[in-house]
DNA sequence: GTCTATATTATGATAGAC
DNA sequence: GTCTATCATAATATAGAC
């Protein structure tokens, strides 16, 4: 495998030119590409066009598609993880419901910014196949018992059947969450917005909000 | 096979052999395919083997790949839109609340047996170009008026902000609803269940009517 | 490490027999 | 209408020069 966990964020750059190095270049191209056109609708030429490198290099530096894939979705999932604890740690600081209210949202805004994310996940978990169970075992597992730690602490507070099972918490949420942005150019040309202008998000973020927590400030107290 | 989920499109039998033409097989398992495997991962190839017939038919009845895609995407709606129609036809005896939380679970529940649905919209909506213009317009756009509608008549019922745009209210339930059917395989390998078994349909449709509606009336027994 | 070829399939589409 | 070839192209991957 690579010799080194990606980095987060940008790709690295070199000390000497400022440029970032090629090999973080092509991953850094190939994540845009394939969350752009899928995996199968992906060719090793856009991504090279894309990097401003040659065809061959992709070969050298990750020895085929797939592979190059696989590095791809390791950046991806590592923005993921570095934001997600991110926003764990500054959202910590709240209390129980604001807690949870502050995740939710925050959680929005970030899948906004990173649709690569949202996009790898649909492209992938649909259907049986050895990317699949790599992405599950490597990535999604992980992510998923944290939902999980997350359902058994504050699961009681969100409006969803006290005894539901964690996996449909995940897939509403997750749902409900992300796709207006997964389909952003459907919603493009059906509603004539951007779902990732700020206004949006913002909306959709106060949605998801109000429907699993209710109305903010809220006084429920009879 | 690992999936449970129904075969789409049942073609129409040929008055005279009881065999369904071939013309509507081919759609059919077009249809199978491309909901499967996506439009860039389907070879035209795939559909003639699982159509039983040779491959220069599929040019000879359609034209092509994309024109094939087009007739099985008809097909798709045609199927979901008689199938909401008998739903809403079914639903709309009922009174007010009621009905609102029948439409939802019945509306899971024919998600479920129509999985090739969430599968296309997927597929296509997340990019720009001919397939989604085409599929938005034709196909889309008339259902999303519907939802339109439906939320200026019940919006104020279910668990969003009041002055919620539509478009967020349409993604954040398509989402709610289909995400875990669209992710079929990935959550096999997460929980180990399959999204399509009655079981976890019924859960699923449960947790969406909770989650939009509230708990059901018949808990407090009035 | 990077680039210029080129090999090898596979794919969508076509031509023509029956 | 249906089938058996076959074409032209585009894709991944490789070989080898610099």
């Amino acid at each position: 495998m690579s010799t080194a966990a990606p980095e987060p964020g940008a790709a690295q750059a070199s000390p000497e030119t400022g440029r970032p190095e090629t090999r973080d270049r092509i991953v850094a191209a190939a994540l845009g590409v394939f969350a752009a056109q899928g995996y199968d609708g992906t060719t090793t030429r856009q991504i090279a066009d894309a990097a401003g490198v040659n065809l061959g290099l992709l070969q050298y530096h990750f020895g085929g598609k797939e592979k190059l894939w696989r590095a791809a979705v390791d950046l991806a999932f590592a923005e993921l993880e570095a934001g997600l604890e991110q926003v764990v740690a500054e959202d910590m600081v709240l209390g129980g419901e604001d807690q949870l209210r502050a995740l939710i949202r925050d959680h929005v805004r970030f899948v906004a910014q990173h649709p690569e994310f949202v996009r790898i996940m649909h492209d992938v978990g649909k259907r049986p196949g050895a990317r699949t169970e790599w992405l599950v075992e490597k990535h999604v597992e992980p992510l998923y018992r944290g939902i999980v730690a997350l359902v058994e602490r504050s699961g009681r507070r969100v409006n969803l059947p006290p005894d539901l099972p964690p996996i449909h918490f995940h897939y509403i949420l997750a749902g409900a969450v992300g796709l207006i942005f997964h389909q952003s150019e459907e919603c493009r040309l059906l509603a004539g917005i951007d779902p990732f202008d700020e206004v949006h998000v913002e909306s959709h973020a106060r949605a998801v909000e109000y429907l699993l927590l209710g109305p903010p400030e809220e006084e429920s107290n009879s």
